[in-house]
DNA sequence: TTGAACAGACCAGATGTTCTGTTTTACGAT
DNA sequence: ATCGTAAAACAGAACATCTGGTCTGTTCAA
């Protein structure tokens, strides 16, 4: 609490000449902090996520780790914050996971479309990371509290996003929305049901059932004007 | 470990005469302690879900408890044995819970169903402690092996009960169980979006938009005999 | 020389388990 | 009927371990 609990020097952002000097050797420090944090929320859940097993696994000091990271909420919104950051407007261009709202390359089938995000954004070491924090904050009113505009950010990002992207059938354009909320629960909800399935198939079944039973009601808009290469 | 570690005497059965005497003072002291976990679970969360919590919430002594649940573990693998009991074979006939997969009094449109599941099962305190213990199994593989065959049990009981309530339409009888399955999928996502929600009613949205699209894809027998009164 | 970045020890408190006592209950012998 | 006994049911202390937070140093770069 000696320094603002608030605004830490970002780390994927150039900071070049926040206040004193750090080039890049804090960025490397603290993404190494955040990807055991990830790696250890994956792995053991959010209860065994100790801060002793973050440092082990990250190969930091314990000094660093609270340098960075004052408190164990601190890390835990600074790490959801950024699994967020791909699909926020402070993402970086070549990241790989800013494309997830975008139509794979492969396809613009709706259910290819599910398929890919599945696979590429929900069930990922960052996807069950998120799921468990998200989990852990249903319980944890400061936590939740500290989380809750990063979400609301994130939420909005989407939508303005996924309205550019996609679209309703006409009639219910407003619902546009409700529809992909309907798919991102579905797939959190799949988080839960993966490691007790007897057959792993059955899973890629649900995802391409729901895929098809969500088609009728909405659909990729053609992204020409972007000058893209022609999804359909 | 000095009795029989998977065969603890029935809570639910009338354990009347299994060895040697206890009546229903078990029962009690048991009744007490799970519903002391389940309060917790939906309240503090796996992780702070602690014996001390416990103990002292159920208003019985360290004792009391080590003697009916040797350890935490344990303890986890016999509430989700109790959350799942309501609609297995041996539940209680007159239990509110025995009857979620039944349609529901009001009506047998298959979004007011849907509605009622999520406000009488999902989104209650069992729905939410048992959502906590499915997380917490995930990456704890002791407990998701203990709790596995009682969750595949479950799931059989699910689908024979609802292979007699529902049917999918004609040509799609074999996805019943899998349209069900996206539908328990949906609404255990939910769980984590309720806490972060700006507005409540976009979760009653949400049900409902998704009880329309589900809609086409299954209803409700008619409970009569055999003779169907027309679903669609 | 200043302050950020890092290193590591230290602490009070909480965790789950194990342990030894005490009470309660059922049942069999009298 | 009652009394003794064995085991279940309960009570609570003690245990080593781990938790997250705080603290005092040291290194590094401007």
């Amino acid at each position: 609490m000696r320094s603002g609990t608030e605004d830490q020097p970002n780390v994927t952002a150039s900071a070049t000449q926040t206040q004193r000097g750090n080039p890049l050797r804090v960025a490397r420090t603290r993404g190494k902090i955040l990807d055991a944090v990830i790696s250890s929320l994956d792995e053991v859940g959010y209860s065994e996520c100790s801060i002793n097993r973050v440092q082990t696994l990250a190969g930091v000091s314990r000094g660093a780790l609270t340098h960075h990271f004052p408190s164990k909420e601190e890390m835990m919104v600074k790490t959801l914050e950024h699994l967020l950051e791909p699909v926020r407007g402070t993402s970086i261009p070549g990241d790989q996971e800013a494309n997830m709202l975008r139509p794979s390359e492969s396809s613009s089938c709706l259910q290819d479309q599910l398929h890919a995000l599945w696979r590429q954004v929900i069930n990922t070491r960052e996807g069950r990371a998120l799921m468990e924090i998200l989990v852990a904050a249903r319980t944890d009113q400061a936590l939740r509290d500290r989380i809750t505009p990063a979400l609301w950010s994130y939420n909005d990002e989407f939508n303005r996003n996924i309205a550019n992207l996609y679209q309703a059938t006409e009639g219910h354009e407003d619902e546009l929305a409700l529809l992909w909320s309907i798919c991102r629960s579905f797939m959190r909800g799949l988080h839960t049901q993966v490691p007790f399935e007897r057959d792993p198939k059955i899973i890629t079944k649900m995802v391409d059932l729901f895929g098809r039973i969500m088609a009728p009601h909405m659909s990729a808009r053609s992204p020409r004007g972007k000058t893209d290469e022609e999804p359909i």
